[in-house]
DNA sequence: TTATTTGGTTTATATTATAAACCGATTTAT
DNA sequence: ATAAATCGGTTTATAATATAAACCAAATAA
């Protein structure tokens, strides 16, 4: 059984990359709202996405207020695909 | 999104109910060659999965060894179709 | 003006996973 | 027979992780 991606194992990072993975682009707002997560707890695993590669977080205005964007890398969408790969076989789903 | 039952979303505990949906029962050093996991890790996962009710395990003597078996029980084998069904949601897999 | 809300980050805490250390029994080697 | 190695685990210590609480600056509402 190969092993789990501990990067993407983690609830909270899988449901954000599964929206940016349907969505390619998103921002903290959006994230927070989908997943129901606390801020703070998006916010640290937006960074460690982030420093995996995983996702490129911009920050700019809108308006006159701060915005958050997340948008995945191939990379990203890459480590996903593999890790989808790898639970089906734990999960006994076909390739 | 569905939360993931964090008693299931562990790579070892996930390998071991998967192993035990394909087999129904199967012993420790089964668990423990195919999962490669040590056997203080796999012993204390094991008490978890029993403490929740998943698996039962017996121990009993073959030959002059002891031997522990684990047997998936229908509140695990639920459990683990509950669980199947939410992370298809994060992976986009129909059901 | 002073709350209140928004959009976050930092930091402290609780949980979890994992391996190291250990244990009694058994087998093997001397 | 006895010492050494192996088997089948359990207990316990440690490292990593997830999570929320506390915090902050800027914007808006009262």
């Amino acid at each position: 059984m190969r092993p789990l991606n501990p990067l993407l194992h983690s609830e909270l990072r899988l449901a954000v990359m599964s929206l940016l993975v349907a969505t390619g682009e998103a921002d903290f707002v959006y994230l927070r709202r989908q997943t129901g997560a606390t801020a703070g707890n998006l916010s640290v695993q937006l960074d460690k996405l982030s420093k995996a590669g995983y996702i490129e977080v911009t920050k700019s205005f809108v308006g006159k207020r701060t915005n958050t964007s997340c948008r995945l890398t191939d990379e990203g969408m890459a480590a996903f695909e593999e890790y989808v790969d790898a639970i089906k076989e734990y999960i006994k789903v076909k390739g």
